[in-house]
DNA sequence: CATGAATGAGGCTTCATTCAT
DNA sequence: GATGAATGAAGCCTCATTCAT
């Protein structure tokens, strides 16, 4: 990928973030990147393309990411990992999680995401599917989803709602909880 | 309240909702509400004003609807009640939860209600405190955290997240969780 | 006249003056004025016709307070009179001369008030002519013209074009010159 | 500097002048000059950097002009020449020199303007100055400041007050005051 | 690959004015 | 005299997108 088309998707996430996806325009991607417009169709046909196209990314990290940490074989071992290694992200990077957020809630955006969003949500819930079911082969699906929920909460929680979140106390409720 | 503005805010929100606040244009509302673009701004000193109109109007609603429900004095039954009151709500107004969970997420709607969602979170955390400080008068802050997260966090699921999300069978075991 | 009649005509006169006939809106005076836009309606059919009603009161206090001041004789005692009336009027009310000068010089205000301009042209210059005529018979017209265009282009620089004006300094100047 | 550019900036000049600023409304400017809004906007971030544009170009015009006119020696001479330009001016081009008697009168394009205006004002004094310390050293500013209120007040009665006004007589009343 | 002039639809808002009460 | 809800046209500006160079 060229180094400008990389420029403009950095940008891009970061605007988007900021500012959501409405209320991001092209022309200002193109400012804060310092390219064209002409340069930016060139590489996405549409502003909508440029957000699947970001989606799309992230998504391939995020499953790079849990194929290479997935080595561990205990399960309780292996939630507790996750656990840490998202509420590390979630407050590192507290703009990339919102603007996840964000494209999955609003109408337009998630309209234009459908495929994509169900895509990784599938991916995600088989993940998390994989360790409970090491763990309690009957109720793995209703935990799984109890799971997620927790952990969705919390950054819903964390990033929209609540100012002074105690976001490591609820990480350590999780650890206690799923680390027996 | 005149009949043509309660009618606005009514349209309105339904509008918002289902196609976002930056996606609705001050057009669309007056055509669907039947009303001139003149007449909103009478009322409503900017689109701005019109959603923090109407959020205050909820959140004022939801006060009101708390308050009278709360006649129960154990406060087991009391959270069961709550959840049972929230599940309803939100399979039978997906739309309103979507725009609230919207308007919190979204970096420009977020600004404009700064304040007015600070209010509401803090309402509804101290409510939720109020049962929990009966149940466990040492963990109840955490434990009413965790609660909100497990709720909002199935609200984002079950709204933004999955297709076919089991929504009766979480519903159940927050149930039996909470209710011993 | 009725009070509130009054009171709008006042402070109408005002916002003209400092905002310009149209960057002011008839909202703007009402709000200002402290009574309703019917009220306003009743009292004056139309933005342009309260202009015009300002601009004609206007000229019936130039003309009454010119009246009253010449029981003077001696031509160049007449004269130097007047240039004191108006520098101490044009340093003491700035804005109102300015609103006259603006709505002179606008395009659609001065169609708006072609007649009643023309009128108060008309009046000021046969006083200054009566005046020149008994100093010097031959050339009082241009003298005249001279005269009018000395005082006119002096509040112009005064009041739009150079900060820090010597205005005393061309007060005396004037003085000295028709005054002998 | 564009060809549309240069047109856009031609037909904003005839129309503010025509109209005033406030009543040309950019739809009327877009659709005299042929192009589109959006064009418009490409090259002038606003309706006020259009009008700034404007008078900051016509400064320069101003300038150069009277740079190339100044091989003059004599004083007088340069005086009566003066006169005699701008009263050319002032008969061939009334539209033009009613927009900026307009623009510096009216309280928001004064505002717009101010660093602009005043920059010109000063420009123009010292012109004038330089030319009455040849002839007067000790008077010059006080000299300078009425010769200018004379011109800018022929001009403000020409184009706003007087119908049928004797610009000529006044012509030759100025070149022969001026050239002894 | 790269630029930026150009388009045209549509967005938010303002405003003079009317009219039922 | 007095109010203020209601209208609808018009104003300024933004924006995704296209295309000649």
């Amino acid at each position: 990928m060229s180094d400008k088309k990389e420029e403009v998707m950095r940008v891009a996430t970061h605007l988007f973030s900021e500012l959501g996806f409405e209320n991001t325009s092209m022309a200002k991607i193109c400012a804060e990147a310092g390219v064209s417009k002409g340069l930016v169709y060139h590489h996405f046909s549409s502003k909508t393309a440029l957000l699947r196209a970001i989606f799309a990314e992230t998504t391939k990290k995020m499953i790079k990411m849990s194929d290479t940490s997935e080595v561990i074989t205990n399960p309780k071992e292996q939630l507790v990992n996750l656990i840490k290694q998202l509420f590390n992200q979630l407050s590192n990077d507290k703009l990339f999680f919102q603007l996840n957020l964000n494209i999955m809630i609003q109408p337009s955006t998630k309209n234009i995401l459908k495929d994509l969003i169900q895509e990784r949500a599938t991916y995600l819930m088989s993940s998390v599917k994989d360790i409970f079911k090491a763990i309690d082969s009957e109720e793995y699906e209703l935990l799984s989803y109890v799971f997620i929920a927790e952990v969705d909460g919390i950054a819903l929680d964390y990033l929209a709602v609540f100012e002074n979140y105690p976001l490591d106390k609820l990480e350590n409720h999780l650890i206690e909880k799923y680390g027996k």
